[in-house]
DNA sequence: ACGCTTGCCGAAACCGGTTTCGGATCAAAG
DNA sequence: CTTTGATCCGAAACCGGTTTCGGCAAGCGT
């Protein structure tokens, strides 16, 4: 009489029975072994057993237990991802789509991922490391790199493989996916450039992340191939979050010589920009121009839409997963380096430029005043 | 000389060495299992000898391996979510912010998350039955519940507990959280009608969404209570996206009697009314008022801001966590079932109406004309 | 005909835990 | 002084896999 395993864990019925390797060796009249590695690929197995094992095994309906194959081996099978979800907004939709992207590229292969959240970034190092000690992930993907990277430093430590969303400062044993957020702002200040824009400005991320510095190099570069001043007086930084785009563009609008376009390193950044110039009564895309980057929905429901470079994340998560696979099979990192190109989402905020700066510094000037009289009576 | 555990997988460096129950008990002197048995609280074992074990676990920064108790157990110390993510937009945002309150209700227990994707309700059946099958999960969280919600069903069948968020037609066996959206909706409705709001419609959410059928059934009952006669005619359907939304209010703004307020369901839907109302020329919370329910961002940028019932999508996921694993530890449903009220977010989209039903459709009529003419001139 | 590979598979150890079972110790009871 | 029972722990089986090791049989060369 075969013992049938029929544990049954308190709190709920039971559950179902599972077919193991030694059922399935059993009915083969194998050991459980020989089958082990029949369906590992072993070479000392002969091509009929083989053959033979994995129908059964198919017929069956045999899966190995992901956690008992990790006991062994050391490998669970699950891609972990750790995220830093502040309090205050930003950056946070863009994830349904990124793990979307990552689930879907790792249930292919039979991958899960073990996902966690820490609120900031030093748990997020703890949380990393809790994880990797528990073994709960073969890999990480580290998403929102910054220049220097702690979490870097984290799993290289423990010798974990990883993958970055964005390139960093030192890549030495990195693998990346990466879109050139720099050719976007190169991009965006040749177009501000083309259409008659003499007053460019920046808003720039936070300081730290790497891509903020990229794509500020990009809108400086570009400004210098366009034959332009770079003039720090109109570049804001911090400006990764409604809050500080709008106080950084009140600054440039502030200035003797006001933009009358600007590149944003993202669109949350952009549409404090929206915020901005309303409160000086300015329009988007006559008084001010603005350009950004990622593709947030709230930008498709701005006045005017915001013209914006679109982020793809899910096909961003979807090859993250891949490479972090193909990493963590012993690929090497030098050859898991890939960059995509921007795209354009088309908007109504980039446009030929109403007036010049100096023409703009005197609208606002007057239109602010009339603006807050108005303001004064009751609507 | 004890063999110490040091493999390494290909491909990366060595992985940091672990400290296992063996060296543990060898460090105590005692045998594996009776460490074991000390941790895990078992009753017979001395209060002395379990304070001496647990303490030297704690120096020695012993943490046992959740897959390699599965094995034995069952258990993986893991809560499953299968998310359905639509290729076109729709409630993709709430996400991140109840992944972090599931994933931190999770680790304060050392429970983690194991979350997978799939684009079809079909697939979404197929991917639970997996990670049900290779035990990657314990119990699941099922959100977006239906009224007949097949999810549940394949969950029940396993045998695995399980919690909803939001309630469903059946709730034998059920555990859930949810907000009460009928309450918001009814809310909405007293709220219309003491602003002087005489014909009021309702756009509800996708059919089958045991939410959608609630909240409809709130509109319905608050407008009995304030003696509005019910009227298919400014009632629409299948208006929980921004598409849908639109469409759906086109139809009730054409009828003969428009609505001058409109109730919705979900802010997408509120959203496709703000663009249906600019197709017209109307102002919202001006010839059309408008209260939802969800909460998302883009509602607080839309021009008027969009009043809003809120949710708190990450104390929800929080609580779900919680209670799902207290679910798999045994308690019974029935006492796992908890409701909360509904949070407003005023915005500027309700206010009096303008005019009468009858005046807004003259105004439309006359004034859609001239949006037309107008709109034939450039820009 | 004999030894030597080589191919192929069974047996058993192993991974890091949990759980069962039985035996040793000791105090209280007879 | 033994018997009994409770308390507490060690030993070993077990979970579902993987991996090592050794041996059998067939094929090869000489």
């Amino acid at each position: 009489m075969r013992k049938i395993n029929a544990q049954t864990p308190p709190g709920v019925g039971t559950r179902a029975a599972r077919v193991t390797i030694s059922d399935v060796a059993a009915a083969l009249g194998l050991a459980k072994g020989t089958v082990s590695r029949a369906l590992n690929g072993y070479p000392d197995i002969a091509e009929a057993t083989r053959l033979r094992v994995s129908a059964a095994a198919e017929r069956m309906g045999y899966v190995p237990l992901s956690h008992a194959q990790a006991i062994r081996t050391g490998r669970v099978r699950a891609l972990g991802l750790v995220l830093q979800v502040c309090a205050h907004d930003a950056q946070r939709l863009f994830l349904a789509e990124f793990v979307a992207g990552i689930t879907t590229a790792a249930s292919k292969e039979d991958w899960t991922l073990t996902i966690a959240t820490a609120p900031t970034e030093d748990e997020v190092l703890v949380t990393m490391r809790r994880l990797i000690h528990e073994r709960k992930a073969d890999g990480f993907i580290i998403p929102r790199t910054r220049t220097r990277d702690p979490r870097i430093k984290v799993v290289r430590d423990a010798g974990l493989p990883f993958v970055l969303w964005g390139r960093t400062g030192d890549p030495t044993d990195c693998a990346w996916f990466d879109i050139l957020g720099e050719d976007a702002m190169r991009e965006a200040v040749r177009r501000f450039h083309a259409l008659g824009h003499r007053r460019i400005g920046f808003l720039g991320g936070g300081t730290g992340y790497h891509y903020s510095l990229l794509r500020w190099q990009g809108y400086r570069e570009a400004l210098e191939e366009v034959g332009l001043r770079y003039d720090r007086d109109i570049v804001g930084r911090d400006a990764n979050t409604l809050a500080g785009g709008t106080d950084a563009a009140r600054a440039l609008l502030a200035t003797d010589r006001p933009p009358t376009a600007i590149v944003c390193a993202t669109d949350n950044g952009a549409l404090g920009v929206y915020a901005a110039a309303g409160e000086l009564g300015l329009r988007i895309g006559e008084d001010v121009s603005v350009m950004s980057y990622d593709g947030v929905p709230e930008g498709a429901y701005a006045t005017p839409p915001l013209t914006t470079y679109e982020v793809d994340s899910r096909a961003a998560g979807h090859r993250l997963a891949e490479l972090l696979i193909y990493r963590i099979r012993g690929d090497a990192p030098e050859d898991l380096r890939e960059t995509a190109g921007p795209t354009l989402r088309p908007g109504g905020s980039d446009r030929p430029p109403a007036r010049t700066s100096e023409a703009l510094r005197a609208a606002i000037d007057t239109d602010y005043r009339a603006t807050r009289t108005h303001q004064g009576g009751t609507r």
